[in-house]
DNA sequence: ATTGCTATTGAGACGCAGTCTAGATTAGGA
DNA sequence: TCCTAATCTAGACTGCGTCTCAATAGCAAT
């Protein structure tokens, strides 16, 4: 199997793997490097597509879990809309690598904000519950700016 | 098939029914008084296992589609924890109709929170993003006080 | 380079939540 | 009571994701 160019991502993903006794396949290079192609999000069988459609052979299972390990080690991050799994590359070129959603009802359009506010709200309920924050997810849904000015048109 | 004893809830299902020019049936009288029996949150196979232990027959499509019923009409809320749709009762007894969640991600259990300060947050951060908005879905997941217990004692 | 241990892979079976279909049944107004 | 559209059920189906297991192939030690 051909191999792409290693990338930064490779080297820290590999990095990854080593520090974990895991080892580097060219299923797994291929499909970090596909990841790192896309802007924004995708679902698991967006890449399916995607390597279906350039001849490039890897079953689902291996994907799977190859983004099982990416989202352990931090290189991507996962987050359910509705009930079905995105993906996203971690970290993003500037500003903060975490970040919450506003999803649009009507076209599907992703927004992504970051509130401090919020953050550190959520801690305090966290505290008031005496529960251990481990992580969280907070979705906005409604109607973006394009679709409202398209129903208030019809 | 038996219908149960009509409560509140039953003659508000009934009226928000007609209004829509829909039939209440048995089973959905059912459903709905299985629904209000209760406290807290089930899912869909929940109500199908129910029925079928006390020798009630009613097919999983329908409670699906009452499920959706309830749900327009106010009477359930729906959500989504970790890709599987759950419900519950939309008003609860005291306090806010609204809340949202902190979930165990080691045993599972679901306390519901609510804070005044986040909503209205929210509220600016769609104001920014010239952002209607209609809902949100907003869950914290980390270990409670009994799982934090129960790890530290191991 | 070779070897051996074992992680990894692919193909497809499987599981589960949820949707759809088609024919039988029934609510509820006239 | 009659009529008709709404509703019901059983079960097939879909889609996402997981699991299995035999075959393959990293990679560390030799």
């Amino acid at each position: 199997m051909k191999v792409p160019p290693a990338g930064e991502e490779e080297a820290q993903f590999r990095a990854l793997l080593r520090r974990e006794g895991l080892r580097m396949t060219p299923e797994r290079s291929v499909i970090l490097s596909e990841i790192f192609k896309i802007e924004g999000h995708f679902q698991p069988d967006d890449l399916l597509v995607r390597f279906r459609t350039n001849g490039v052979r890897i079953s689902r299972a291996t994907i799977y879990r190859t983004l099982d390990l990416l989202v352990s080690c931090g290189l991507v991050r996962r987050e359910t809309f509705a009930g079905d799994a995105h993906y996203e590359r971690a970290h993003h070129v500037e500003g903060h690598a975490h970040h919450d959603h506003l999803v649009c009802t009507s076209c599907g359009a992703i927004f992504e904000f970051y509130n401090s506010e919020i953050e550190r709200l959520q801690e305090m309920v966290c505290r008031e519950f005496d529960f251990e924050l481990q992580g969280h997810s907070h979705q906005i849904s409604g109607l973006c700016a394009d679709c409202r000015r398209r129903a208030a048109v019809v």
